[in-house]
DNA sequence: TGGTATCGTTATACATTGTATATCTAATTT
DNA sequence: AAATTAGATATACAATGTATAACGATACCA
C-alpha cells in the first residue's frame, strides 16, 4: 500500500462510490429481469435502500445509471482491444477487428445499449460535448498507428477523422440494433471500412 | 379542380389536419417565445382550443409535434434545393453546397433544430428506422447524379453511400450547434466532404 | 333514409418522472 | 471541539405520458 500516488480517497468519496455501484448493480439487474421501461426510480431507490432523491442526486435522469454502467464495462474491454491493435497488420485490419467488436458487445443486451446510445446522442448535441465513453481514445489509436504507419494522410487533423469513425462505428451499432441478419451487416461493415479507407470517388488506380 | 388524383380526402381526414395544423402553429409559437421547455402540453392545448388528452392523441410527445414541424419546413426548402443541384458542375460543390444550406437551415432556430433531431436520433435506434425526414432523398439524388457521371463508385450500394452521407449531414448539424466560429466549421465542412471522397488513406496519386 | 360502426374527442384518474425547498446528519477541516 | 462542507432525506409540486370509459360527429351499409 502506497499512500502516495493514491490522491487521499476521503471516506465521504468512497461512501459515494459504493452508493453509486450498489445502485448500479440493483438497477441494471432489475432492468435485466423486468426492462428498462417497466423498472421505476421508486423501485430502485427501495431495493438500493436510498431516498428517491438520493437516486436522482447521483443520476439526474434513468438513463444515466446505464450509461454509467456501460462506461465501465467499455473500459474494461477497451483494454484487452487496445492491446491486439498492435498485433495486426494495417489499419484496415484495425478497423474492422475493432468494429466486429461492437457486434460482440451490443449482442450482450441490445435494449441496454440501445438506451446508452440514445442518452449519449442526445447528450451530444444539447448538454455538453459527447466525450465518447472511451471508445474514442481507441480509434484515436488506429488513427494515430495508421498515420504513423503512412497509410492515412495527415492533411486532415486527426480529431476530424477520430469523429468520422465514431459516427461510422455509431451507424454500425444503430444497423445492429434494427437489422437481424449479422452475415449481412458484416459484410456492410467491411464495405463502410472500404469507404471510409477509399472514399467514394471513382478512381483509375482502384485495387478491386 | 380534379376530383380525380386526390384521394378523396374525408371530411374527417381534413379536420384532423387542420387540427394538427392548429396545434403546431400555436406550439412552435409557444416554443418560440417562452422556449420548448418553457411551454407545457396544457398550455399548447388550451391555446389550441382542445382537450389535453386530444393533444397526445395528435403527437405522442411533446418533441413529435416540432419533428412535424421541421417535417414540413424541410420539404418546402428541398425543392429549391433539389433544382439548383443539376446546375452544379460535380459530386463535391453539390454536397458542399447541400451542407452549406444546413448551416443556414439550423440558423433559423438552433433549439428547435437540435429538440428535433435529438428526437429523431431517438427514433433511430429505438422505434422504427430513421426516416431521414426528406433528407435522404436529396442526398439519394447526389449519389445518382455522381454515379451517372462516373464520378463515384458503383462497388458500393447506393443506400449505404447515402447512409454514410447522412451521418456526415447530422455530424455538421451537431458541431453547428456546439461550436461557435462558423469559418471554422465551413472549413472543417470541405475537409468532410473530401474526406468522404477521397477516403481516409494516403495515396501517391493525390492531387492535394 | 335510418341504423350501425368507426374514429376523433373528451373527462377523469393515475403512475411516474424530475425539480425545488428546507432540514438533517455524517464527515472534513480548522 | 466547533465550524464548515456535502451527501441524504422528507415533503411537496409541476408536468409528462398512460389508461379507461364515455360521448358525438362522421362514414358506411342496408
Amino acid at each position: 500500500m502506497e499512500p502516495r500516488d493514491v490522491p487521499v480517497e476521503s471516506r465521504t468519496e468512497r461512501k459515494k462510490k459504493e452508493t453509486q455501484q450498489k445502485i448500479i448493480n440493483v438497477a441494471m439487474d432489475s432492468f435485466q429481469r423486468q426492462g428498462f421501461n417497466n423498472t421505476t426510480m421508486e423501485q430502485i431507490a427501495e431495493e438500493a435502500d436510498i431516498a428517491r432523491k438520493t437516486l436522482y442526486n447521483h443520476f439526474p435522469v434513468k438513463e444515466a445509471i446505464v450509461d454509467e454502467y456501460v462506461k465501465g464495462l467499455s473500459q474494461e474491454s477497451n483494454h484487452e482491444v487496445f492491446r491486439t491493435l498492435q498485433d495486426l497488420p494495417d489499419t484496415r485490419s484495425r478497423l474492422q477487428n475493432t468494429l466486429e467488436k461492437v457486434y460482440e458487445w451490443v449482442e450482450i443486451n441490445p435494449e441496454i445499449i440501445g438506451i446508452c446510445l440514445g442518452y449519449r446522442l442526445k447528450n451530444m448535441y444539447q448538454g455538453a460535448g459527447y466525450s465518447g465513453g472511451g471508445s474514442q481514445t481507441l480509434i484515436a489509436e488506429i488513427i494515430r498507428l495508421g498515420q504513423q504507419a503512412g497509410e492515412i494522410r495527415q492533411d486532415i487533423p486527426a480529431k476530424l477523422l477520430v469523429k468520422q469513425l465514431d459516427t461510422l462505428r455509431m451507424t454500425v451499432v444503430m444497423d445492429w440494433l434494427h437489422d437481424t441478419s449479422r452475415i449481412e451487416l458484416r459484410k456492410e461493415m467491411a464495405k463502410l471500412v472500404d469507404l471510409f479507407l477509399n472514399g467514394a470517388m471513382l478512381r483509375e488506380g482502384r485495387s478491386k
